[in-house]
DNA sequence: TGACTAAGAACAGATATCTGCCTATTATTC
DNA sequence: GAATAATAGGCAGATATCTGTTCTTAGTCA
């Protein structure tokens, strides 16, 4: 789907969003599988069915500047026996592009039938 | 199965022979998910249905001492968005011990109906 | 020879991330 | 208001490794 240029679609809101209360509850820096089972809890199910989508708006987000990624000290994954993860941490501009966003749904709030992705 | 003590059950020995092979090639060090890919081309599939038994029996080959392992230079893995390969390299005791079996399997044939792992 | 049992094999699924291909939706254009 | 273009989302599967649980089989002992 198109975008609006400079605005977030409801998934990349939503992980914003997340990584703001995530910050917010002393957890600065998440990776994408934690953020995953985060919003299963949180928000519709139906957001989080397939990885994929997940990890390109993750992809994307940084690719705008809204966040940052950088891979995991390499030891860790080797003494904990499990991949290594890429943690992410929200910027200041993405800070700002989240509360932008949620004012806007605010306004205007979504079509009937819409599934809004996270409540926060 | 229980095991006469200090042989090789058969996908150890396949193991050790693939990997002897791999060395003879060029291609000391080997990861799990290489040999399964290989052992699958060279050997009966049934073996590697499950990436888990694969996993266990260099996890016990290691343990014997048959086998060392080291996880690969992490920035590589970084590099390759890929996740980190743990490598094995065959060790003089391994080697020795595969010999030793495949020299006792051809002593002592495998019971009528048995499933021979790999032709090494 | 037959029952017992230890341990290997299979099955299932978790941990993390990524890509290719197709579908659905949205913003724009006419 | 409908057609178009762009891109987000969904589906499937690859890349690698590991663990818990159950099934199976081979060695041992009576």
């Amino acid at each position: 789907m198109r975008r609006k240029t400079g605005a977030l679609v409801p998934l990349e809101l939503a992980i914003c969003s997340a990584a703001a209360l995530l910050a917010r509850d002393g957890t600065r820096e998440f990776h994408g599988y934690e953020l995953a089972k985060t919003l299963g809890d949180v928000a519709d199910t139906r957001l989080l069915t397939a990885y994929g989508t997940l990890y390109r708006a993750l992809g994307r987000l940084e690719a705008m500047g809204l966040l940052q990624s950088r891979w995991e000290d390499p030891q860790i994954p080797a003494r904990e026996n499990r991949p290594g993860r890429r943690l992410y941490v929200l910027t200041a501009a993405g800070e700002a592009a989240a509360q932008e966003a949620r004012k806007a749904a605010r306004e205007k709030p979504p079509r009937r039938g819409a599934r809004r992705p996270v409540p926060a």
